[in-house]
DNA sequence: ATTGAATATATGGAAAACCGTATATATGAT
DNA sequence: ATCATATATACGGTTTTCCATATATTCAAT
């Protein structure tokens, strides 16, 4: 399979909902909507173990709602872009719900603070 | 209590995300985005058993995201008043997705065909 | 007071989702 | 070739969610 390859185009309105009922997947979606992520970026960012957002991230993956691209030792994750519309404007309005604005693993700067 | 309370006035953009994730009650608000929907109005739009159908409005109601109104003999919910607006934005632009608008249970004009 | 219609809740079980731990793979550096 | 780092997956168990069925409540009509 090549890199950055997009394995399904359609998605539900429900299909959505459902990758995002979960504090994980949607803290990692809300991140990437600033820009590309690395898996290491995430985990300090949540404080979350590797196995468990790089789970949650298959998930995303899966479900075609974030692509992958590799740079050297790490994979950068993003939002795919040939998301259909609705679906990057449920994103966009779900950042501007005040619990979000207010969450405080999300003002963290872009890039790994880590140093990875 | 009197009737038309709100419980909740706050609520978090994962608390809507996971009242959506499911089948029967994001059609049901998807319906409700329309106006007013007694409980057998969904039960036959959506070819649900009575108690599911209604413990889900349960749900709904609790979390606050749906507001209810007696008349007569039925009770009609519809979305909550004082929904904050990233909410309610969220819910028309889900309902703005192909699939729902593709939807044959959301197409049934408003009011109960089955007479009630 | 009884009945029937509309709605709500309780209960037990099945299915799905989530998690922690352990292990595997891939890359880059030495 | 070995090692360290970054990421992915497999496994088993726990928790959560969902469901079907049965029962309770509420209102209106008689």
């Amino acid at each position: 399979m090549m890199p950055g390859n997009q394995m399904e185009t359609t998605m539900t309105a429900l299909e959505l909902m459902k990758l995002l009922a979960d504090d994980t997947r949607l803290t990692s979606v809300l991140m990437m909507a600033a820009g590309p992520r690395c898996v290491c970026d995430l985990m300090t960012a949540l404080d979350l173990s590797q196995p468990k957002v790089s789970r949650h991230l298959a998930i995303l993956r899966e479900a075609g709602l974030v692509a992958t691209e590799r740079r050297g030792q790490w994979i950068y994750y993003s939002l795919s872009p040939d998301l259909p519309l609705w679906a990057s404007d449920i994103i966009r309005v779900a950042a501007s719900a005040p619990d979000v604005k207010r969450d405080p693993r999300l003002k963290a700067a872009a890039g790994c603070e880590a140093g990875c």
